[in-house]
DNA sequence: GGTTGACTTAGACCATAGTCTAAGCACTAT
DNA sequence: ATAGTGCTTAGACTATGGTCTAAGTCAACC
């Protein structure tokens, strides 16, 4: 799969792709005329990283990850590790949001009466 | 209440306190020597801000808020508006937030049995 | 043989949201 | 008096995460 089917079917576009590429958080192999040859493990990974950003972890830390991951099995706890931390930091996050869609209620109903 | 006291309160800096005030999101009156006096009015919509924030609004969007909001009690309606709009975002975001935490309790769960 | 789309390096540029400094003035407290 | 804290304007600088362009190469398609 080539970079512009990537950026379709990811939604990332190509200048970010090859934007995480150079900052390390993916390594992609080439074909024969050096072309970018994404296959199914990158797709997984590149969600991956879609997830990750989405929960707010920033691109440094997502290398730390992607180097973890590089080095393969040995790692596996070292990454479980990074991903239990974040699972805390996400359920904070989660718990803000109610409150705050709380609040927002609140809010809501307070104008809602006064229109 | 002088600036110092209300970064204290709301873990807002001084410098961004002003850079609020700059970007007229507050607008904060003087005492005799000129130094800004917050009341508890300023208190409770500088707290505001800072939910709105915190689910994602940006600043040129409070900006909006706060313009109709000086504008007196004919924008409560579109307040609501605002504010019912902003509602959906969030709960559309929550909804983000479950499904990423389920995928990386899925994660989790696999990394542990090689783990 | 021209167009298309990929590649490269390097760097400019953008938005967002601050953060900090300089320089000078004003007032209060020690 | 002088330190401390507030004020002002103006602009520099930071971090994050892209986004885009330039300039040149290369291979494939029509």
């Amino acid at each position: 799969m080539i970079i512009s089917e990537m950026a379709q079917l990811t939604q990332i576009s190509e200048y970010t792709l090859r934007y995480y590429e150079k900052k390390e958080l993916i390594a992609v192999s080439r074909d024969a005329r050096g072309r970018r040859n994404y296959d199914e493990n990158d797709i997984e990974w590149i969600r991956f990283i879609q997830r990750l950003k989405e929960t707010g972890m920033p691109l440094r830390n997502i290398k730390k990850y992607a180097d973890l991951r590089a080095k393969g099995d040995q790692t596996v706890h070292e990454r479980l590790e990074m991903l239990e931390a974040h699972r805390i930091f996400v359920v904070a996050e989660q718990q803000k949001w109610a409150q705050n869609l709380y609040n927002l209620d609140a809010k809501i109903e307070y104008y809602r009466k006064k229109d």
